[in-house]
RNA sequence: GGACUCGUAGCUCAGCGGGAGAGCAUUCGCUUCACACGCGAAGGGUCACAGGUUCAAUCCCUGUCGGGUCCA
């Protein structure tokens, strides 16, 4: 016998560890079976489970159960990434805490210390996932630091060295001071913050002088002498790096000026004043500083106009010795204080404005990024964009929603070169050798590059590898393939699984990762990576605000799952997971899918008290009640609901008509309208229905086991007598149109009507539910007096009926309400309160004419009836009819009702 | 500034050309033999606003207002 309640916390462990230790999460070995595979978006090494990774982990869960069971050989591969900055910052910062630092230490020392990090606390998360039920292939967990992957890694980049598509060159790069490393564009976060623009005057040199315009008080233009320029900035400590002023080529104030020279304040340099469309006549004072070295758009500048570029910081963003001595060695932040109140103190600061500007900061260390000039590697990440691009338009890979298409064209057709290397010692370190004149020889080991060297040189010399490793994206690009054996084309997995079907990940990783593997799949395995790209929600809290541990609204998924079960909390993210829309979370929601599955459970329980036993070799086909036949056709309209939304990703929808099905169809009313049965004298009657009941509750478990993996798989074993195999393993019911009886369901349907209207009736009337009521239907035709007969019992126990039959007029003291053709009359004659039964006919007859207006509107207009398709006409005059009939009725009852009175 | 997206019942959302829906919340009634994490019943909406297309618009088109996200 079932417990009375299910108990996640001892199921959920046994079950999983039983799923793994069976084999279930590994492919199908069958040689016939399609394979079907999808690859996890590895998470963090560094990382923790978060309510992001729970939905997605568990629609791709759901995903890879629902296709194992179709009989696939499906393959979910796990796996984690090495996290270059984030994993050196957890290691580094242990390091300070014990007072050491891993420039003492040294790289290897350094790098060996962070293995040890990973093999102790590393892949927290990998655990967490077992958590959620994630049934993935432990056995090919992969990390994109292992060998294989790193090979890969490795390949890639001498290939595209060779190809021309990766090069070193000197460019502005995000140098992120806090980490002391490049980082790429997406890495860097703008944002806006309060600023001044100080606007400082520059001295024009050899004592020239102009009229500069101004407004007086009246707002009339006037001019006065100047002998300086004044130029605006947000950013005053970089003008000790100064080469230019910019003035719009077309501004009147300044165009004579151009050519000409002025002294930088403090350094005393003499630098030209050159036009250039990139000074915005609006903006400041109209005149702009332009530092080359320490800005994007003045280096474009600089460029334009041949300025020299002069670097005036340290990596440590600190001055350095390219400045006046007082500022040597100062923050950037500390030397712009000074040379405010220095602007200040020698008169040439001119004013103070306030202002929001954009500043961009590092996405992991939160500090300032300085544009910093240095050698970098790059991706030719233009030449790579054109087949990631092709891949998409021509629908090789679609993305669904459809529209986040759009997203990724817009950021491939504008893409920039990516900038791969990193300063840091955890990662993937370049496969780059210098020789003693700086020759670079990029190749998959050091002795091929030292046999390329010798080659070159004609003997051999001393060779250094470049210091840096790359971008964790890098290698994260490579994932599909470089998880499933490639660089070895031949490997069995890459063969069988590659390419892969659905790809399920968030929008905020398009960029990053989505577009960077259709690049790097298509270019090296010349097909695209994945079929198709299933772009989920982000959740937010309640209220709709992203979750934040500074806000304190993060809901962890572990300590859900500790306080509902696993199988609540997928249902809950599952079922909110609709397309294009946020998750707002809230823990009410979840609570009521727990009482879903508890729902379920008792349905079960009924089920065993009942001796509700899966039949061997038991047919719905054959079954002869209507009952049985109307709810074998409710089963297969929800198979192929079920089954249509799976295969398209619409998962919520999945979930919603398994949770209508199993609450309002299966519990509501299949066992509610079988207990008379089971309880009854007809043997046979009774034997169906039991089989039924067991084959449905079956159909039940196997199709919700995607969404609700542990729950089912325990009732599943609890209930079944020598099941085959565990319901992970069993296969998917396939829709059969001819399983739907449509005149069982419309003399069920008459069925469930009939009785809600008494209910409705006798609670309107507060008639007590122990009272017992006779019940008789006037102007029934014969298919409504053969079903009164064939479901007597039914109609007596749900509606608490003492009797039910067909007269020809209504009994004294009855109330009437509306069934079909029919009339019912329920003999309440010691409960009626005239005045409630009054407004109760008053009510009905309202709703009537509500119907009767709409709908003769539309048949009285010509043009509807000349043009609207059949069908629909047909639909209106029916509704008119029944809703003309039923008004008639009530109206009649009320007339006499008031002559009573 | 550009792109995307959303305004439907108190809340969260589904529906997206032909009768306004669900869950939660609310109200009323129930120790009905699976389940009070339950059962039964009920109330609650000019489907943001203004135009247009159509026989017909919550749904399609245009604009306005308001929210959100991403990219500059």
């Amino acid at each position: 016998m079932l417990e009375k309640n299910f108990d996640p916390k001892t199921v959920e462990p046994r079950l999983y560890e039983k799923w793994e230790q069976s084999g279930a999460f590994k492919p199908r070995e069958d040689e016939e079976a399609e394979p079907f595979s999808i690859v996890i978006p590895p998470p963090n090494v560094t990382g923790s489970l978060h309510i992001g990774h729970a939905l997605n982990n568990t629609l791709q869960d759901v995903l890879i159960r629902f296709e194992r069971m179709r009989g696939k050989a499906a393959l979910w591969l796990p796996g984690t990434d090495h996290a270059g900055i984030a994993t050196q910052m957890v290691v580094e910062r242990q390091l300070a805490a014990g007072n050491m630092n891993r420039r003492d230490m040294g790289r290897e020392a350094f790098v060996e210390k962070i293995w040890e990090w990973k093999a102790e606390s590393g892949g927290a998360i990998v655990r967490q996932l077992r958590r959620l039920g994630a049934s993935c292939d432990w056995s090919r967990e992969r990390f994109t630091l292992d060998e294989g992957l790193s090979d890969a890694v490795r390949k890639v980049f001498v290939t595209l060295h060779k190809q021309g598509l990766i090069y070193r060159d000197k460019r502005l790069v995000n140098w992120d001071p806090h980490f002391q490393t490049a980082i790429s564009d997406l890495e860097v976060e703008q944002k806006e913050v309060d600023g001044h623009y100080w606007h400082f005057a520059y001295q024009l040199a050899d004592g020239l002088t102009y009229q500069h315009p101004v407004k007086d008080e009246e707002g009339n233009e006037t001019f006065e002498t100047r002998d300086y320029i004044v130029v605006a900035t947000t950013r005053p400590e970089t003008m000790l790096g100064d080469t230019a002023v910019a003035v719009h080529p077309e501004d009147e104030r300044y165009k004579h000026l151009i050519g000409k020279d002025v002294i930088l304040p403090i350094v005393g340099r003499r630098i030209p004043i050159v036009g250039d469309d990139y000074a915005d006549k609006d903006k400041g004072t109209g005149a702009v500083k332009i530092t080359p070295a320490h800005d994007f758009n003045d280096f474009g500048v600089g460029k334009r106009h041949n300025l020299e570029v002069i670097n005036i910081l340290t990596p440590f963003a600190t001055l350095n010795d390219e400045v006046p001595e007082t500022y040597r060695g100062k923050d950037r932040f500390v030397a712009r204080k000074e040379i405010v109140a220095r602007a200040e103190a020698e008169g040439w600061l001119k004013g103070i404005e306030k202002t929001k500007h954009i500043v961009p900061h590092g996405d992991r260390s939160g500090v300032v990024i300085e544009p910093f000039l240095t050698d970098q590697w790059y991706v030719n990440a233009a030449e790579l964009a054109k087949e990631a691009l092709a891949a998409v338009e021509d629908g090789r890979t679609v993305f669904e929603p459809k529209n986040w298409e759009k997203t990724y064209f817009e950021w491939l057709r504008n893409i920039e070169p990516w900038c791969v290397s990193r300063q840091l010692w955890w990662g993937h370190r370049i496969p780059a050798w210098f020789g003693p004149d700086g020759h670079i020889f990029v190749e998959m080991s050091e002795a091929e590059a030292n046999a390329a060297a010798i080659a070159h040189y004609g003997k051999a010399v001393e060779l250094t590898q470049d210091e840096d490793v790359l971008d964790t994206w890098f290698s994260s690009a490579l994932w599909p393939f470089s998880t499933m054996g490639w660089p070895d084309e031949n490997a069995p997995d890459f063969q069988k699984f590659y390419p892969t079907h659905t790809l399920i990940t968030g929008f905020d990783i398009i960029f990053f990762w989505v577009a960077r593997m259709m690049m790097m799949g298509l270019h090296f395995t010349g097909k695209a990576p994945f079929e198709r790209v299933f772009i989920n929600a982000l959740v937010r809290d309640e209220k709709g605000q992203k979750m934040s541990k500074s806000k304190g609204n993060v809901l962890d998924p572990l300590v859900l799952v500790d306080e509902y079960g696993a199988d609540p909390l997928r249902f809950t993210l599952v079922a909110m997971s609709g397309q294009g829309r946020d998750i707002k979370l809230a823990k009410q929601r979840i609570e009521g899918y727990r009482n879903f599955s508890t729902k379920l459970w008792n349905a079960h329980r009924f089920a065993q008290m009942n001796e509700c036993a899966t039949v061997d070799g038991f047919d719905p086909a054959t079954v002869n009640l209507t009952l049985n036949r109307w709810i074998r056709g409710e089963t297969h309209k929800t198979i192929k609901t079920v089954t249509e939304a799976l295969e398209a990703c619409a998962f919520d929808d999945a979930a919603n008509a398994l949770y209508k099905f199993v609450w309002n169809v299966v519990c509501d009313w299949y066992v509610e309208l079988s207990k008379p049965i089971l309880n009854g004298d007809d043997a046979a009657a009774k034997a169906e229905t039991q089989a039924m009941t067991a084959w449905v509750l079956d159909q039940c478990l196997i199709l919700l086991h995607p969404v609700m993996p542990f729950i089912t798989e325990e009732l599943w074993g609890a209930t079944g007598t020598n099941r085959a195999n565990d319901l992970i393993t069993e296969s998917w019911p396939v829709y059969d149109a001819a399983a739907i009886d449509a005149a069982a369901d419309k003399e069920i349907n008459w069925l469930i009507d009939l009785i809600s209207e008494v209910r409705s009736v006798r609670s309107e009337m507060n008639v007590p539910g122990s009272a017992k009521v006779p019940l008789s239907l006037t102007g029934a035709n014969g298919d409504t007096q053969n079903w009164i007969g064939t479901h007597r019992d039914l109609i007596l126990f749900l509606a608490r009926l003492s009797e039910v039959g067909v007269s020809d007029n209504a009994p004294a003291g009855s109330i009437p309400f509306v069934i079909s053709e029919a009339t019912g009359q329920l003999s309440i004659a010691e409960f009626i309160d005239l005045q409630a039964e009054t407004a109760r006919l008053a009510k009905e007859i309202a709703a009537f004419d509500k119907t009767i207006d709409g709908t003769r509107r539309k048949l009285d207009n010509p043009e509807f009836v000349r043009k609207a398709p059949d069908e629909v006409i047909e639909e209106n005059r029916e509704r008119l009819s029944d809703a003309e009939n039923g008004k008639a009725r009530l109206s009649a009852a009320l007339e006499r009702l008031k002559a009573a009175l």
